[in-house]
This record gives structure tokens, sequence and C-alpha cells, in this order.
DNA sequence: ATGGTATATAACTGAGGGGGTATGCAATGG
DNA sequence: CCATTGCATACCCCCTCAGTTATATACCAT
């Protein structure tokens, strides 16, 4: 699964929230679209896009359908992110490489 | 800075090369274009997102525009992204949250 | 059977944005 | 000065995709 395609998923804000509903535990898609102020349909259509990257799992109790986070898609997010931790990061090694870069942010942003 | 633009600006696979090359260091607008078989324009225009999105600083040097990888927004997705990392990091605290979790997850995907 | 509930999907529409071409503009080097 | 380089922006087209409405399907209750 390519990470710019996790990026396009957490992109949009509607998506994004039904990942951190998901975090408190399952839920089904009426408690989503209810939670979250979307209508049934596009509740649905924003977790087939999230199922088919990996984000959620499925378990059907009658009409039922629970969907359930799962932890792949992010956990690529976090292993990306890794070779660009050490810009923000306070470690005792590499202290050196960073004061020069310290220097160049002197000047802030517009 | 919402996330989900943070999230919305790395969703271009175009835009996510130009900040993992510019973690190699500053690079002028034609050595990105150049590298990454962009047309000059759309670098500039990329760039313009990026910049506005917090991504990168630039500094004039006459008439090249030297952009530099800031951190602030990958730092970003990584605060946003700490709520979810009991997800996949080995803990032996919390270790008893995690076998129900690990139960439901034995039927895997389609 | 029948009506109601819960969800998925199809068809449609509108807007946003990526990408191209053309142009403007500043700074440089003869 | 004048041509060139480096970059930004304006304008345009087109395609994708979010969101709506309507419908199909499956399951439950009585």
């Amino acid at each position: 699964m390519e990470v710019s395609a996790v990026f396009e998923v957490l992109a949009l804000p509607a998506r994004q929230a039904i990942v951190e509903r998901l975090r408190e535990g399952p839920a089904t898609v009426g408690e989503l679209a209810g939670a979250l102020g979307l209508s049934q349909p596009l509740a649905s259509k924003h977790l087939r896009v999230l199922r088919d990257c990996g984000f959620v799992s499925v378990r059907a109790d009658a009409q039922r359908r629970w969907y359930e986070l799962r932890p792949e898609p992010l956990r690529e997010v976090d292993r990306w992110l890794e070779p660009y931790r050490w810009m923000w990061e306070e470690r005792l090694d590499r202290l050196g490489d960073r004061l020069d870069a310290m220097a160049r942010h002197e000047d802030e942003e517009e």
C-alpha cells in the first residue's frame, strides 16, 4: 500500500473524523453517520474507501456492520515519518549536525 | 494549521517527492523540477502550496530561490499519530488492554 | 407475508484542483 | 543596454471525487 494513498484517505476531515471516532472502539455505519453528521450513503462510501485502504475491518451482525480500526496504514505513516524525526527530536548525539540548522532557522516565517 | 491540510499536501506523490528530496538539503526550483520530472511552473505551484502550509521556507539568492524543509508540519503528523501508537507498539504495561483487541483480530481481511 | 431497519450501491451533479501553455518580472552577465 | 536565466503567476482545460437522491438487498419483528 502506497503511503501517499494513506495520506489521501486522511486528507478529508470526514474520513479523519471516522478514524478518530473508531479509536474509541468499533462502531456501526449509523452510529458513525449520526455522530459525525454524515448522510448514511456518504458514511458508507467513506468506509468503503477506508476499507479498501486497510484502515478498517468489518464484522457482520444481522443487518449491522461493525467497523473496527486496524493499525497497519497508520503504522505506515509512522514508519514514513522516521527519517524526519531528527529534525525535532532532541538527541545528544547528532547535536553538532543541528547547530547550523538552528542558525539558519533564526529568520522566522512570514 | 489543521492536520488534515498537512495530509492533503502529502496526498500528492509529486509534493511528497519534493519533501523527500528536501531531506537531503535545500534546493532551488530548477533542481527540484529537474530531479522529479516536473515542469518549472508546476514545481513552483507545488512549492507555493508547501510554503503556505509551512513545509518549506524560502531564501532568495539572486534569481535563485533556495527552498528548505521545515519540521513543524511533519511534527504535527507525529503528534497526531501519538494516540494510535498503542495499536502497534509493544509495551509491557497496557498489555492486558491489548489481549481482547488481538482476539478480535483473529478473523483476517477479505 | 409485511413492514421496518440497516447498509450498500448506482446514477448524477458541481466544484476543486492538477497540469499545461503563455507571459510577466527581477536579476545577471556581457 | 540587451539577451538570458530563474522563477512566479494568470489563464485555461479536464478529470476526479465528494455529496445528494433514489433504489436494491438483507435481516429482523410481528
